[in-house]
DNA sequence: CTGAAAGCGCTTACAG
DNA sequence: CTGAAAGCGCTTACAG
């Protein structure tokens, strides 16, 4: 009577796990590990820490849990534009190569997701979480770490973690790149519409930027840079008051192709040509770029690959491997079209 | 002590299912329930028969398992446009507000899913299932129904089936309200670039476009009318062709916001202006179209909502309550831009 | 093919 | 805060 129980919990090895071995382990008895498991109280912080220690570096999981429904689970802070979809289908792809289902959650905006997602993921026991431009809250990480379900961040919003797998794109690169290609067609008052720069990709863009118009020998005019939100309606505001100015830019790049749209938007409503008057460079690089009027010059963000990329991690980090690198920068490249030619003037 | 696991399978109320509760229901032992649970041999027929009916009626569910997650299955033919992102945002939402789980499957442009996928759909039991634009077989459907898994799809893409609820918007009056709009401004000869007929939605609007020709006593030319595919290539080439024609078309209108995008870009090439020497609709108020070079005149669909709904009736459906309506069309809108305006000429 | 008995893993009152 | 004891749900040899 060996009572071998199918929805018994085992490691990467068939070794069988179970709540008493890691109660011996700790040194505990089983009912204290139960609650820590449970994630009820009354048990010493000292005692919880240390049964949670085992439970991690053991990779224990709930019997049964997991076992018959795979997730992985995919937070955005929120469901806007093509961006958002090319991430979805790389995750999905990969995800259903190996079989997990894909677990979709919007946070309609915000950056950190509430307490009713913890719980329900908690609930759900997923493979593993995708968060993308997002940040977890230090309990809420190591809720997960406790319950050994990995994490890998698309694109952190936060402070750059070193412990926390993310992917993202080489945004610098592109920034520089972006700025080299109008330098090369001769411009010299060049802006730069940024996101908010608190996100380390914006950031990174703009300081690309930066670079090239240094190494270029060109100073940067500060009533160039605006910082704008991420939105067709943050280009289109900062465009018309960068094309206001009494000397006003003969290049803009900007931070994603919805702020570039706002500013062939702005450029349209105040009679400037583009590309004749106005060069415009985007970053992203989504599908409507190619049918903008005019087609859009821009930085392509391998977002698919990124997606896969992150979901691969997870898959790794799920079956006990560790990772090659735990950041992961997929390469940038420029793309160009016709929004993009040599100055008029100056 | 109760001894109330939370690993243990309930119904719907909360009345806890035990294997020795089928056993009793089923006039056998729990061992016997067990091997039939477990899909192991050593069971007669006659007894694995009786006790699969009565784990089916009683939604018997393996302990831990999919028990606590509640998941609401959404396919997609394809993820390709922000047509899917908008109707994944409003499934999310309501699912959300249900602590249902949405897990998002591609079919990479099949329009029905394969053998894996039921397979997989089965494991996860879920609370129910969306497609969108597709089909199930007859076989997949009836594996559902025998689960009690309710289906609902949105725009369905085979013969109107009237068992299977579904959703849609009321294509037929947008076509009729896209034609009207141009007929009102002036516009006779008036294209119809449509999409394979063979699916409701597309049929619909074009049956809507021939609906306002005909009141209007303006007689169809057949060389105006093509099918086209859903993307913008499909627009741009026979965009090109139509006006390449002897006696082009002063007005296209379109089967989808894509299409429209590749009119337009023929029209670029052609070198001809939009809206002064060629009017176009659009259809589905994709959030590019108010930026598009010239603002896209569209038939607005509401796809957020059309999610919304489906989600909804699949949470009434599982909860037995019976659909108000078992096809639900919502309100298509005309929205007037900047793409359509008299006719110059004709 | 079937069930009574044994036993495993987990959790829950309860005592200290 | 912690553990010994009780007990639930499930499965597995074993007997018939």
């Amino acid at each position: 009577m060996t009572g071998t129980n199918p929805q018994t919990a085992r490691s990467g090895r068939g070794r069988v796990l179970t709540v008493a071995k890691i109660a011996r382990l700790a040194g505990v008895s089983a009912p204290t590990v139960s609650r820590v498991i449970n994630g009820q109280t009354g048990v010493a912080l000292e005692t919880r820490r240390r049964v949670e220690a085992i439970l991690r570096e053991h990779g224990y999981r709930r019997p049964g849990g997991s076992t018959s429904v795979a997730i992985v689970e995919l937070v955005f802070h929120a469901l806007e534009s093509l961006w958002a979809l090319e991430i979805i289908r790389g995750v999905e792809r990969v995800a259903r190569e190996h079989d997990l289902a894909v677990v979709l959650t919007e946070m309609q905006g915000r950056l950190t997701p509430g307490r009713a997602w913890t719980e329900q993921v908690l609930t759900r026991r997923p493979t593993g979480v995708i968060a993308v431009f997002s940040e977890l809250t230090v309990a809420q990480q190591s809720q997960l770490a406790t319950r050994s379900i990995p994490l890998v961040v698309l694109d952190p919003t936060g402070e750059p973690l070193h412990q926390t797998p993310s992917v993202g794109a080489t945004n610098w690169n592109g920034g520089l790149a972006a700025t080299r290609h109008l330098l090369d067609l001769g411009h010299r008052r060049i802006a730069m519409l940024g996101g908010p720069p608190e996100w380390p990709c914006c950031r990174a863009r703009l300081d690309g930027y930066r670079a090239a118009m240094d190494a270029a020998g060109v100073p940067v005019d500060p009533d160039l840079v605006r910082i704008s939100t991420l939105y067709v309606e943050g280009g289109l505001a900062d465009g018309r008051e960068l094309l206001a100015l009494p000397d006003p830019p003969t290049a803009i790049f900007t931070a994603n192709d919805l702020q570039a749209l706002g500013v062939y938007e702005a450029a349209r409503l105040a009679g400037v040509g583009i590309p004749d008057e106005l060069s415009v460079v985007g970053f992203d690089d989504l599908s409507f770029t190619r049918w903008s009027g005019p087609p859009m010059t821009t930085i392509r963000q391998p977002l698919e690959q990124m997606g896969a990329t992150a979901t691969r991690m997870i898959i790794d980090l799920a079956a006990g491997q560790s990772l090659d690198q735990h950041r992961v920068e997929l390469a940038t490249e420029l793309v160009v079209r016709e929004s993009t030619a040599p100055p008029s003037r100056g």
